[in-house]
DNA sequence: AGGCAACGATGCACGACGTGCAGCGAATAT
DNA sequence: ATATTCGCTGCACGTCGTGCATCGTTGCCT
């Protein structure tokens, strides 16, 4: 055990850092393998032999190649949820999703370039979106336990939260579909970024509103 | 050619009928086996043993296991849009989506047990749910499409169909869990199962609408 | 009826996937 | 300095999914 800090804060260590190392590479070999090739044309072998690791090793981080890209994915959504948790509890749900949401752009828009060829081939991709909604999946019902705690009902058998958690995801993953389809909305600036997704989040949920007040 | 009938109508012929026996037979094999000890525990020469069939013919058939489970979903999901599509277009939205899916249940309630089966399979397989979030995906494009046409608006870069179909379907897929969940609903007579899907899914889109009015 | 074309079922081979297991060597704790 | 933890690696093995050639049945045509 670390003798100077809780394991949480605690400097990584050497170990570690060199295990994130070889993850972030062997992620980084197959976005980018995908990218060239399509994923059914992507063999674990040569992502192993690009990343300069073993096969066992690549396995022994992800148990797949589309896992390997959809680690964006599952790394945004739960950043999403816990930054939704962190919201004002007054504020009106679909804004603290809205503003989750913008703040995990937000965060991670430094690393930029790789993130957003990863998100576009799970858009393009039919096996790669499959998996994403897999993730999605999962999220739902974490969101929908953020939910309830910020209403203060019953987890168990309430119909609310776990539809609001679901129509919120949803919306989400449109709304940064259309974002991914704009041509242009690459590699701007901070500012462009959020201000573009965020013209989008709005479009998405004002859709949604008016589905359910215009039948 | 046939030479008495169109051929969507036209009697199947002993060929068409001969494969969808093996079809069906491989299907509820795959069920059973499932049912009885998991999906992971279960490979495809056990199913093909206990349909009475090869390997090869299995894979002729589906592309997984998990696919032959899911057989019954997609078909639902499928019915489901093309009752959606014959619905009065004055009807409200959610009206219209909430009776195509009560049609679905009263056109295969007679079929019944084994698909029920089948659906809480799904529902308790983390695999299987996966795979049905997958399905729920290519359909929500499906219902989308719908959507578009009943509104009268252009397919393209309109958002609000895409929204409308992807929270219509999540509201129904929770709809269905939960009632799924309910540990008598089972072998009821044909009224009973509609009305008992028929509160849940008033429910779950209650709860749409709430979450959409009161912030 | 008889022969020909269409088509589903089958067996075979092969590459890829995913996991359990054991050994090695570097990092870390005592 | 020594013991221990732990990530990386190779190996073996069962399973998956597909292309291909073949056989037998069904359906169509004259």
């Amino acid at each position: 055990m670390n003798a100077t800090d809780d394991p949480a804060t605690a400097a990584p260590g050497l170990r570690e850092r060199k295990k994130l190392a070889t993850r972030e590479a062997v992620r980084a070999a197959t976005v980018r393998l995908t990218e060239q090739h399509g994923i059914g044309d992507v063999t674990v072998e040569m992502i192993a032999r690009a990343a300069d690791v073993s096969v066992r090793t690549f396995f022994n981080h992800f148990p797949s190649k589309e896992e390997a890209v959809l680690d964006v994915v599952r790394t945004r959504a739960a950043v999403l949820i816990e930054e939704f948790r962190r919201r004002p509890p007054e504020e009106p749900l679909l804004d603290a999703v809205r503003e989750a949401a913008l703040t995990v752009i937000d965060r991670d828009d430094a690393l930029g370039r790789v993130h957003l060829v990863a998100l576009r081939l799970v858009r393009d991709t039919p096996t790669l979106r499959a998996h994403e909604m897999a993730v999605l999946a999962e999220q739902e019902a974490a969101l929908a336990g953020a939910i309830t705690v910020r209403l203060g009902v019953d987890p168990a058998s309430d119909t609310r939260s776990v539809v609001a958690a679901a129509a919120a995801l949803s919306t989400l993953r449109i709304a940064l579909d259309r974002w991914l389809a704009r041509p242009d909305g690459d590699l701007r600036g901070t500012g462009a970024v959020r201000s573009g997704l965020a013209a989008e989040i709005d479009d998405a949920f004002a859709a949604l509103v008016h589905m359910v007040e215009r039948p």
